[in-house]
DNA sequence: TTGAAAGCGCTAACAA
DNA sequence: TTGTTAGCGCTTTCAA
């Protein structure tokens, strides 16, 4: 690896004239300076940031914290975010807790390890309350989206949750509709439980009256299995005429659940949800596709990568993985009958 | 900030001592075990990866850079490479080059003074041939996937996309389709070419033309202006019966186009492409939406985090930011004109 | 304008 | 089983 000092010593100057070129501190002179940028050039000298970060004590790098990666508000988030990351010289490190106070509190213990300078999270829920206060004690500057937890006084950014929730629910009722249900993320979560205010709010303003069994509440992320929703509908006398879902995911979820009924959207019952889904929500994407298996990609090419670290010394032949892609017809195909 | 050094001290043992209880290297008598371990907790000792990576040069750190954060094959995809990350004791860091050689220079520049362990990496088409060499130069081991670059051999992931598009294609001519059109990414990528390779095999073999004008060629990446793909089906005689799209977010972007235009997908024109949806596959997301501004999120949210981090040392009040949402309506909400 | 010395927090190698 | 020494690559401080 080619250090400050091989460029020191190949420019004959000492360490701290190459550690000042560099950082653009200090008064150098000009012939100093474009000698050793010479060599640094000729050398493809990089400095290392880790031994700096060290002697600095910043990494110059934030972590987002998300909860669930496949969502497009979050993804979209996330570009907001690195934009402004690197905009202002920070880099950006991702993760995703899926909405588990287990892997957030892994992600924390790595943020911690990892010294990065801030953090940008969406909590968990109210019980992410212990992790945040981990690491108000290290002094890891933190900013809260999305979400609050009580308990902990931090800079936050929110959306209007009880505001939206209100007028989703009164769209609905403008509409002529009276029996609206709402489906929900859990109530330990700060905007779950503000977007399901919104909604009675509304429901009382005009009268209409909210069955117990009208609301459901679960989780925000995606499922595997849709059982709960089903038992949910299978539970009410009747469909209402309009849903609320706490969020797109829910959404989509109980679309998906009513669309295996045969029940028609929005001919049957009306659905409306909080968050956009990014380049997904003006298109009817019944698409047929060659479906290629993402998971797989990025799974292979990590264990590949990984391999390849671990053998850095014994170099083996270039690996080649190809993956079928998988046909998925769906209704975009018209089969024509005749000819042209 | 806690040391090995204070663990020590409190400890009565030497930094060693401490260092073999966290790593669980070395003969230690349980008896120094549980007492180190006592004093970590008590002081809430947390290591540092910053000064271990410098010494054992290495961060256990793998970077997964893509080309298109919003799609969500690469977001699906970068689960599984952080299943796998995680799996093998590695943290996962992301980057988003949005198909852009200027940024993904950027990142290659980050990757290496990161000293990160390993890259994977979706380049942006052949011109990346310059970053992968500066990577092997510096002995940073990647794998590349999705896309192959002429001139650079390595461990690869890819899909098989001349098959793909053979399949694609042949299933529309199974169709009865005879006058098949195709948008394309950049020639410069490697899976376009094979892309369109396969699609001009499977009209060969069926003996159907294939006009000029009949393949656009773009980029990937999602476009904020689609007068090219209108132009390009402006200067068509007549309209195709279908169109195979080189990946999903052409197929969406198409849609919007013929959407506008009046035109019935699949009734006027067919449509197929590669790569999935995702969660939104499925579904007819027509979603009335109370949208949150999601990039605003982000955006702020860093900004805020950054701002607290520069004047960490003069603690102003709590800020909390509250977003409006926009109500989106969209025709999942029917009206009811009746009472109830 | 330049350089020497010390140290950031940790671990490998060696010694006790 | 435990401790001492040196050094990873860099920057800060002080001196020249």
């Amino acid at each position: 690896m080619v250090t400050i000092y091989d460029i020191a010593e190949k420019a004959n100057v000492s360490a701290m004239t190459v550690s000042r070129v560099i950082n653009n501190t200090g008064k150098i002179s000009d012939k100093t300076r474009a000698k050793v940028k010479r060599v640094m050039e000729e050398l493809n000298y990089v400095p290392n940031q880790t031994a700096r970060s060290l002697v600095l004590q910043q990494t110059r790098i934030l972590f987002l914290l998300i909860t669930d990666i496949t969502n497009p508000f979050y993804t979209t988030l996330a570009r907001g975010a690195e934009d402004a990351a690197t905009k202002n010289g920070f880099r950006l490190l991702f993760g995703n807790s899926d909405e588990s106070l287990e892997k957030e509190n892994e992600y924390v213990q790595t943020i911690l390890s990892a010294r990065v300078d801030g953090v940008l999270v969406a909590p968990a829920g109210d019980p992410s309350l212990p992790h945040l206060e981990k690491l108000r004690a290290h002094k890891v500057p933190f900013v809260l989206m999305d979400r609050e937890v009580p308990g902990i006084e931090c800079d936050v950014v929110l959306g209007d949750s009880k505001e939206g929730g209100h007028r989703l629910t009164q769209l609905l009722i403008d509409r002529g509709h009276r029996r609206i249900a709402m489906i929900n993320g859990s109530s330990s979560v700060s905007s779950a439980r503000l977007r399901l205010q919104g909604y009675r709010e509304a429901l009382k303003l005009n009268d209409l009256p909210c069955a117990d069994g009208d609301v459901y509440e679960t989780s925000f992320g995606p499922r595997s299995d849709l059982s709960g929703i089903e038992a949910w509908l299978d539970a009410m006398p009747s469909l209402p005429t309009a849903i609320v879902a706490g969020n797109n995911v829910l959404a989509l979820e109980v679309m998906s659940v009513l669309r295996n009924r045969g029940v028609a959207v929005p001919d049957e019952v009306s659905l409306v949800c909080f968050d956009d889904l990014g380049p997904y929500a003006e298109f009817d994407p019944f698409l047929t596709v060659a479906a290629q298996q993402a998971y797989q990609f990025g799974y292979m090419g990590i264990q590949m990568l990984i391999e390849r670290i671990r053998e850095k010394e014994q170099p083996l032949p270039w690996k080649k993985i190809v993956l079928p892609a998988e046909l998925i017809v769906r209704r975009s195909v018209k089969e024509l009958t005749s000819t042209q």
